[in-house]
DNA sequence: CTTGACCCTGTAGCATACTACAGGCATTAG
DNA sequence: CTAATGCCTGTAGTATGCTACAGGGTCAAG
């Protein structure tokens, strides 16, 4: 019969492949579920549950590894609304950070980019020529 | 004697590891230099002033592969400046699609952190309440 | 009962950009 | 001369998040 979740049920319930489920498994973000006579995974609905609180937290920027201690701060009693909030303030800090380094590679590009007229040969290119002069960087 | 740029003082002026540069010899970034009868490998000051042009392209946002593409172009005499530029617009469409995704997450992640205050208990908190619930993504 | 789809384990590979050994000569400072 | 760096090759490990086998058992439909 095996009316419960395979791994392939849930896999496609998600939208992700199985091998990332079982690896979310090794990974120790969600617990070996119990097995069939024949081995199978039979998973909760609790696991699915898990699996998209994974999925959306990724989609929100963590790692697996914070997802991971979030996840442990969840099932935790003693942990507040506060603790949450502040991996939350440290992830939004460090997107900011991580589009502030974009930004300004792509000032950096858009200049060169500018200053770049077609008809030059690779000679007169702006942009190498940029890349290859002594000038000091301008301290990324 | 050995006055010749030994590997390790190439890395110090770059300020790279000597790794570095063996392995960006590897990736076929830079020419194997001669060597000396000892088999040390003794750089140009070409090489020097390639690593450079490598160390402020990655600052730009292009990875080793794109820096070897541009490489190839700068050493063609066949390229043209508009050639250049198209890399270089290419790879500033690619950080600003980076951008605009991290700020999507960035909206999401403050639209939780804002809504979470600072004395529930885990079970109440707005962020895990909604990492956890059933209801549909934002399509991101 | 057979066939195809599904599941199992364990290992290896992909992409990126290094970094760190191990084991062994070469060079140089004192 | 000796000891401490420095350099050599080649392989393997790090971090991230999967993805793809290989080789084999299991399950459901016809």
């Amino acid at each position: 019969m095996m009316e419960s979740l395979t791994i392939g049920k849930v896999a496609g319930r998600i939208g992700v492949g199985i091998e990332t489920i079982r690896y979310y498994e090794h990974r120790g973000l969600i617990e070996p579920p119990p097995r069939s006579d024949s081995g199978y995974r039979q998973y909760p609905e609790a696991t699915v549950q898990r699996l998209r609180f994974i999925r959306r937290a990724k989609k929100l920027g963590f790692s697996l590894k914070e997802i991971k201690e979030l996840l442990s701060l969840q099932s935790n009693p003693q942990t507040t609304c506060a603790d949450i909030q502040q991996r939350a303030e440290l992830k939004l800090a460090d997107i900011h950070q991580r589009i502030a380094d974009l930004e300004k590679m792509a000032n950096a590009l858009d200049t060169l980019v500018t200053a770049c007229s077609a008809d030059a040969t690779s000679g007169e290119c702006p942009i190498l020529q940029a890349l290859t002069e002594d000038q000091p960087d301008t301290k990324a």
